[in-house]
RNA sequence: GGUCCCAUAGCUCAGCAGGAUAGAGCGCAGGAUUCCUAAUCCUGAGGCCGAUGGUUCGAAUCCAUCUGGGAUCACCA
């Protein structure tokens, strides 16, 4: 992940007070300001690199904490020795049950049951805003995806970025930014025309014109059909007896906007809705004012000067001529070489167009900016990061998020592709063959630094290998509890009944495991948010699922463990409670990847 | 050639700002259903974390070099 400007040390506090780990991390610095030998040295010694954590093995205890490995050296004691002590002084806490020290140093905190009921119950009141943080502070943040060209329907290269940001911003939201969800529409520059004139002939198509095969350079699929009689409904015959300069903008228009509605469709397929979408003409629009201001603006910081670039290294292109024109300094803010900012033809280049566009976003007043693309733009990152710099004089947080390449498979055979011939995946099809939360959630299920093969076999055909449907059947499964629930007490109504009343009787082993792991969620929503890795969220829900299936199966061969007892109403309500905190979790988590948390699966 | 990303079990991947005996799914071998949905669960086999150096109490994780794979490389968008 790109940190150009992010100082590696600022690492914000965390600010969810549910979340037992960070709660951990002050009572055990706390309780380390107590200890004698801190107090001598305690200018000399910082805290920061103490962290607080979930041990790798539930039986190593509830929370473990590295402090007395961190702190010895500076303390010039051994980790064990300090570890002792620290240990004394949490057993202090009325909420610690039991303190050890481990392999190197680390020290094993077990809490009391008691303090595990207190969790619980605060997550059952707070139903699914538990986990919601204040860490985002508020700060503006924007996040740009999808932004494909608005020249065809969207294919299934799109659709991972779309669903990363989606979820991103989902995220962010859930971690306590006020996010914005943009899409940057390339509705200016030349493929534009090329989209107009692909149009145009379906429009004289559509007049009763035969045009026979579309010529080479012309979009040829037949998604513009609809196009080309739309503009023979609305116009006749007009635009055909009209030069040329006069119909290009009319069809341009209608074009853009139905292109537009096609991909707006699409991604609400893909349940992807964007709060902004962005014209990339309104920068050229009044004689480009806002590019020229934005150039005008880096002219006056110093940025922008005439002379000529290198020629570019390896095979060189036939056209290339050694001209000077207009260009940004941006090797002055880290990138490689200078970027032209001007054409031949005296036109802006894009790039010029989202220097403005990045200038509007800052003017915007947004603190972070994050763009999702796709990893072939990968050599545009250092570019954009130098526009930043210069632009914002380095104020401006911005990160792009690099999604690599999805493979598409059919049974194990490579999906071929040509955007030329117009033969490729749409993400419609993806979506009407393999369902919305598969591929949600399969485009979610890695890293996105880590290329993705899809299979559509995989992904229908065995449906149960998508972590998906695992996930969604947990929480079914909760449901499923509280159908069988009522039937055992027909009169409970489970709206309305307090069910932290009873929490006291929650105290198996098995089922304060679960409780732990929901306890993870807060962390986990701040982290993932933090490292703008929504992965890790689809990771921790598989996680969950797996937790409560196996502790649902329990009471197969244990009686005792089952969630409904006929003969034991007040046990029944009280672990009606632990259900709902897991059906609350599991929904919140699914809804942020933007995927379903049904009722029941059949 | 420059830049960026990746390399962990047979396969697909996690590994949480360096920590304890490196995990999961699939596949493989075996087992569980008179019982809240078996779209589930349990047990087992399976690893030189691409290679070599370095940083330190401690490295799959950080740094350098190398190997192998992917992306990209003036005026396109």
């Amino acid at each position: 992940m790109p940190t150009a400007f992010k100082t590696q040390t600022d690492r914000p506090a965390r600010k969810s007070d549910m979340n037992l780990f960070a709660d951990f991390e002050i009572r055990i610095k706390n309780a380390l300001e107590t200890i004698d030998i801190v107090k001598e040295k305690r200018s000399e010694v910082d805290f920061g690199r103490v962290t607080v954590e979930p041990p790798r093995d539930q039986s190593h205890g509830d929370v473990a904490t590295n402090a007395a490995m961190v702190l010895a050296k500076p303390l010039g004691t051994n980790p064990r020795a300090l570890a002792d002590v620290i240990a004394a002084a949490l057993r202090n806490d009325p909420d610690v049950s039991e303190v050890s020290v481990a392999g190197p140093g680390f020290i094993n905190i077990r809490l009391s049951t008691g303090y595990w009921q207190n969790v619980l119950s605060s997550m059952i009141k707070a139903g699914l805003s538990y986990g919601r943080s204040t860490m985002g502070e508020g700060k503006k943040a924007n996040v740009e995806y999808v932004s494909a060209n608005p020249t065809g329907p969207m294919h299934v290269g799109h659709c991972r970025g779309a669903v990363v940001g989606d979820a991103l911003a989902n995220l962010m939201d859930f971690a306590g930014y006020d996010v914005t969800k943009e899409y940057y529409i390339n509705d200016a520059g030349s493929q534009i025309e090329v989209l107009a004139r692909s149009a145009f002939l379906r429009y004289r198509e559509a007049l009763g014109e035969t045009i026979g095969q579309i010529p080479e350079g012309l979009y040829p699929g037949d998604y513009l059909v609809p196009v080309g009689e739309a503009l023979a409904a609305e116009y006749g015959s007009r635009l055909h007896n009209m030069p040329e300069d006069e119909w290009m903008p009319i069809v341009k228009d209608k074009s853009i906007e139905m292109m537009m509605g096609m991909i707006r469709e699409d991604l609400d397929a893909l349940n992807v809705h964007h709060d902004v979408f962005y014209s990339e003409r309104t920068l050229h629009a009044n004689g480009a004012q806002s590019i020229r201001q934005a150039i005008n603006d880096l002219t006056f910081k110093g940025h922008v000067y005439k002379g000529t670039l290198p020629p570019p290294k390896g095979q060189l292109p036939e056209d290339w001529e050694d001209r000077e024109q207009t260009l940004f300094r941006s090797t002055e803010v880290g990138d490689d070489m200078d970027r032209p900012l001007i054409k031949s033809d005296g036109s802006y280049t894009y790039f010029a167009a989202d220097v403005a566009y990045f200038k509007d976003k800052y003017d915007r007043g947004y603190d972070e900016m994050i763009y999702v693309l796709g990893a072939d733009h990968g050599g545009y990152v250092k570019r954009l990061e130098a526009v930043a710099r210069a632009v914002s004089g380095g104020k401006a947080k911005l990160t792009v998020l690099l999604c690599q390449l999805v493979k598409l498979f059919r049974n194990g055979e490579p999906v071929k592709m040509s955007k030329r011939s117009g033969n490729f995946v749409t993400l419609r099809e993806v979506v009407d063959e393999v369902g919305r939360d598969a591929v949600r959630f399969m485009m979610l299920y890695r890293k996105n630094s880590e290329p993705l093969d899809f299979d559509f076999a995989k992904v229908t055909e065995q449906s149960s290998d998508n972590p998906v449907f695992y996930v969604q059947y947990a929480h079914a499964r909760c449901a499923s509890i509280y159908r069988q629930a009522k039937e055992a007490f027909p009169d409970l109504d489970t709206d309305s009944l307090d069910l932290t009343a009873g929490i006291a009787r929650i105290s198996d082993p098995n089922e304060m495991q679960l409780v732990a792991k929901l306890a993870e969620y807060p962390r986990i929503i701040e982290a993932a948010a933090q490292a703008q890795e929504p992965h890790r969220l689809a990771f921790y829900l598989y996680d969950l699922a797996r937790f409560f299936h196996a502790h649902y199966d329990k009471g197969r061969k244990t009686p005792e463990l089952r969630f409904v007892k006929d003969n034991d109403r007040e046990l029944t309500i009280a672990r009606l409670g632990l259900v709902r905190a897991v059906a609350s979790v599991l929904k919140s988590g699914l809804t942020i990847t933007g995927t379903a948390a049904p009722e029941e699966m059949r």
